[in-house]
DNA sequence: ACTATAACTAACCATTCGTTTAGTTATTTA
DNA sequence: TAAATAACTAAACGAATGGTTAGTTATAGT
């Protein structure tokens, strides 16, 4: 019936998810926002509805990103080794990409842990929800410890896992290599 | 010449450090100051002459608080159990006084990871070499690890302390014991 | 080619931010 | 007690925030 869009909303949310990871929620205007996505407010409206959907998006696509790391770490088999190479892989995506530092979610984990949002603090919790109980899984692989001893190792990876990124918003890849070295030294 | 102030500046800023810890720096608004701090804006900007002066004040407070457990840490000579000592002690300083979550310098030293105020940046920065340090000599009493593994152990219990405190804020009491006793297994 | 309509531009909301200032009140000192 | 002045109140500041809207432009289907 009329002319279609110039952009494409999966490049744009990209551009969002960037700003977004570098710079947190609240300190991402619609400026910046306009800027970095090279659309109108107009546009990102119409697309997104307002701020918080095209956050929730480049959340999305964010675990979209991340999901192969799951992927790999879901399907392999060698139990504690795969938290590690999921651990330095974790560490890896935040490398690339520019300026970007962190893990979003956790990020946004932080962010948002005073706030009343429901919507993102409820991705946030079955976020880490899922991923203590990969720990888990991977921990009873080829193991005989008690079901007690093993909740308590993925208390401590999920920490661990947690300040990892929120240390490599600020530490060096040698600081960050060393914490996951001595991490997994008496699992 | 004219008449005193009705408040104690001593007592105010206390106020305002507990809203900082709470909410982050930028998230605390003059508004909220002012109710929390029961006094007028103008009397806050003669005090402490603008938001960020305030802020600094507030850190100052802040490190006065923590300054007993430092030096119950700097002075004791057990070694490694002290840092354990110092682990449950900055955890504990964190539970007290109401909701505020976290250590207030790990949460500043997030939220300006990536701005560039250089005032409270170097602030960050030589409070994060101060521990290192201080772990470092721990970890050197009554041992014979060479220099390597001292500084791959200091590093890797400064990331700790920061994930500690990054997770303090959003995790359970149980999760947390977990985490510092496993963190000591290691060593 | 015409028209309906979605995509676009840009100006403009109301609100809140940190900060300032004009005007008033209280109290110290001479 | 009277003058000087610091402490106070409250209103207003400009800039920036997230969000909206009136008006224009381009293009789809008829």
């Amino acid at each position: 019936m009329a002319r279609n869009k110039k952009y494409s909303e999966t490049v744009v949310v990209e551009k969002a998810m960037r700003l977004f990871w570098r710079n947190g929620y609240a300190n991402t205007s619609m400026q910046m926002l306009e800027k970095e996505m090279g659309i109108n407010k107009f546009s990102i409206y119409s697309s997104f509805g307002n701020k918080q959907g095209l956050f929730l998006e480049s959340l999305k696509t964010y675990k979209g990103k991340i999901g192969s790391i799951f992927k790999e770490f879901k399907n392999s088999n060698n139990g504690i080794e795969d938290i590690k190479t999921f651990f330095y892989n974790s560490v890896k995506i935040c490398r690339v990409d520019g300026n970007e530092k962190g893990c979003l979610v956790t990020n946004t984990y932080n962010e948002f842990s005073e706030k009343e949002d429901e919507i993102i603090n409820e991705q946030m919790t079955s976020f880490m929800t899922d991923l203590k109980q990969l720990f888990i899984e991977k921990l009873s692989i080829n193991s005989n410890k008690d079901e007690e001893v093993i909740l308590k190792q993925a208390n401590y990876l999920l920490l661990a896992k947690h300040g990892l990124a929120a240390a490599s918003r600020v530490n060096t890849e040698k600081e960050i290599e060393d914490y996951i070295e001595m991490t997994f030294k008496n699992l």
